[in-house]
DNA sequence: GCCAACGTTGGC
DNA sequence: GCCAACGTTGGC
């Protein structure tokens, strides 16, 4: 019998606006670990619920802060399971056609890495040449989850200052 | 199934 | 705060 092949590792780029939840946030997490909750949006609950698997690893970038740009790094820890927040009619994504029986919207957990020393800013991610097929660097990209490439991974780590 | 209207995202 | 780009909704 051959060992079974580990799947291999994949990588993602998390957006969060810092006002709501910012990577400090994270890393003061109990066990510098939360639930990845309430994104709306179809093509990012697939990756969540179908994609995202414990060992994956994802750049946290902050959107909507001035500058914008990544600021730490976060492994998966759990793969997809339903959002429990879009159940919940107080909570501000609860979205009432999600059933329990057939959820709509899915989270995975992740666990903060390493903080930054400093921020890759959009701007300087866009002054990479190799870089300019990124999801995050098309124009009108609004995905909150998005795959990042293994080549990609490799130069913007290679940024850090 | 089309598409106008609407709401949201997010850089600037 | 502006506004382009995008996703979703709902009338037809």
């Amino acid at each position: 019998m051959t060992p079974d092949k580990q799947p291999e590792r994949r990588y993602w780029l998390l957006k969060t606006e810092p006002t709501s939840f910012s990577f400090d946030d994270l890393m003061k997490a109990p066990k510098q670990t939360t639930t990845w909750d309430g994104v709306r949006n179809y093509q990012a609950r697939n990756m969540l619920r179908d994609q995202m698997k414990p060992g994956d690893l994802a750049f946290i970038y902050h959107s909507s802060a001035d500058p914008a740009g990544i600021v730490g790094i976060a492994e998966v820890v759990s793969g997809g399971y339903p959002d429990s927040s879009a159940f919940d009619p107080r909570d501000s994504h609860y979205d009432p056609k999600s059933r329990r029986e057939s959820p709509s919207w899915f989270v995975v957990d992740i666990k903060g890495v390493e903080r930054l020393s400093g921020m890759i800013t959009l701007d300087r991610l866009r002054g990479v040449k190799r870089l300019e097929k990124m999801v995050l660097l098309q124009r009108g990209s609004r995905l909150s989850v998005q795959p990042v490439t293994a080549e990609e991974w490799e130069i913007i780590t290679k940024l850090r200052p």
